[in-house]
DNA sequence: CTGAAAGCGCTAACAC
DNA sequence: GTGTTAGCGCTTTCAG
């Protein structure tokens, strides 16, 4: 059953009040009792119950953190992220992993409200009604990550600025004299990533006067695996290929420029590339990837420290835009 | 305050017993009160609080994941095994990241120990006699990832062989002709990384009767840039560069041949180089990183599985021995 | 400075 | 089938 305050006191020979004083360092505690109980404690290795603590207290210093995947660089640079500053005010992880389960998201936060979480770092990917409703139930402080909610929701968000991020890098491709520029991308259902970026693409091209060719746009999933075969359709399909292919993440243009690899293209002589991301992986495949890089493991630490604004009734960034930058590698020449 | 569920009763007109009944799907309860219950919880959006419902009973369904650091592929790939198998089995994970400060493991052991966690999964670098009196005295459930323990400590551990995966690749190296190996590993404070896998080299050579060269081995730490370093210096402190360089980890690796490239080297026709662990970067360098395979994925759902029988009283393997494979890729050559 | 007592929200006998 | 009761281990008034 595990030693209890109780029992503490009863060694100690003073009163339960007592020993919970000397263990939350309250003072108005006489040096001696605080040296007895000290020293009980010590020999007996009590250590106390925080569920009985939390429950009286009604307050856990427990964060929640809903993430859609662990293994991958930019989660676990985020939550490196708030690792850190939540270990440094005094906070823990309760992490869950949605598998990239929607549908999940939202027991999971249900889950985290049972547990009392004091807050809740939320990566959203779609926000549906049912979300809304489950967000705006369970009356805990939440900080969305990744989606711009802020004309939906009444959260904080941190979000990098994809539509802009999109525009840039596509513009630097048509600014190397690119005028055929293939895509490749996620479905739609996930905004960030899936509408914006390619919003920003189609924005560039129109501004540009450029042709948006569909049989050269592609859209499936998140793994290297749908960025080849992203580019493998895109070969088969055009009648003629485009100098450049826009992909929507890092891992998506690794997966293309494999499949030109394969295929016998030369990357960037015959095609260039870019993403978006500057995944951990990006400057060590060959050629290194020109892409622009999103910092997640400062946005977990923003995103940490809005929350615990949040937390502690102070005033809150409703939404923090994280600003990112080209990052110029050998993956792009000039036409 | 948030609802609790003597007001649930109120409402349902009916006693706590019943609602609790109906939230814990006991049976023993009649269709018409559980029916008036469920409605009255889905109007008020009730959720209970486990930590009441917890403290109670004497038991979480949370475990502990102890862990040196998280947004690195070995550790983000065990937690999402981890994750996993928890999940299935209705666990939740409390995630605690000492970011390489072993002074800190105590410290989160106890912590856990507070949060009554069911139990723990500790990725342990070096085991002090701190650890073990801790370990033993919080009588919790606990499996050791990444460092076998089996003969000073009583609790379960899963490892991959380090001594032999380096042998193997070592002997890899031997077979492809090579006679002059140089070493890139980390501190010996890590028996796993830092003193088996150097061990496994050692025994190689010296069984092939070939010259050990105390100014080809380097010892840092964990990072890229540390096998950047660890190459430059056996560059300049070799009268003959050696043919073949064994870093103790893919990272160590991939900073080894960044550091070739840029010295003007070609790898593998200059300086062939293996690793130990098969990171997702791995294959996709430039040339592709010839390693060994480890499975951490694998490694973190093997462990969790232990560790469930364990909570459960089941028999427990006390040692498990991952096992792994070359992969032969393109950074060796003939010699 | 210290102890007694009440109670956090819930579960689990035990009666009815 | 259902309610009553007694805590789980701790903090927190409130007296003394």
């Amino acid at each position: 059953m595990g030693i209890t305050i109780k029992e503490i006191a009863k060694l100690a020979d003073v009163s339960k009040s007592t020993v919970s004083r000397v263990i939350n360092d309250s003072e108005h505690v006489s040096d001696e009792a605080r040296k007895k109980v000290q020293q009980v404690i010590e020999e007996t290795g009590y250590i106390p119950n925080s569920l009985a603590k939390d429950l009286q207290r009604n307050k856990t210093n427990t964060i929640g953190v809903i993430l859609p995947k662990i293994n991958t660089s930019t989660f676990s640079s985020a939550v490196e992220g708030i690792s850190d500053t939540m270990h440094e005010n005094g906070y823990n992880i309760l992490l869950t992993n949605t598998r990239l389960n929607t549908k999940e998201e939202i027991n999971h936060l249900k889950l985290l409200k049972e547990k009392r979480v004091r807050g809740i770092l939320f990566f959203a990917t779609e926000v549906t009604k049912e979300h809304i409703e489950t967000l705006e139930r369970i009356d805990i402080p939440v900080v969305i990550l990744g989606q711009d909610t802020s004309d939906i929701l009444d959260f904080p968000c941190v979000i990098h600025d994809d539509f802009v991020s999109a525009q840039n890098i596509v513009g630097y491709l048509v600014a190397h004299g690119h005028k055929n520029i293939g895509y490749i991308g996620v479905e739609e259902y996930d905004i960030a990533v899936g509408q914006l970026r390619k919003k920003g693409y189609e924005a560039v091209l129109t501004e540009n006067n450029l042709e948006i060719n569909e049989e050269q746009i592609y859209k499936d999933g998140f793994s290297m695996e749908s960025g080849y075969k992203g580019m493998l359709e895109i070969i088969n399909n055009s009648q003629k290929l485009p100098t450049a292919i826009f992909a929507a993440t890092d891992r998506l243009a690794i997966g293309a420029i494999k499949c030109l690899k394969d295929k016998g293209y030369q990357v960037p002589e015959d095609v260039s590339i870019v993403g978006i991301g500057d995944s951990d992986i990006s400057p060590l495949i060959t050629p290194e990837l020109t892409t622009v890089r999103y910092d997640h493991l400062q946005a977990g630490a923003k995103a940490s420290q809005i929350l615990l604004n949040y937390i502690n009734k102070q005033e809150v960034t409703e939404k923090l835009v994280m600003n990112s930058q080209i990052i110029e590698r050998e993956s792009v020449k000039n036409v």
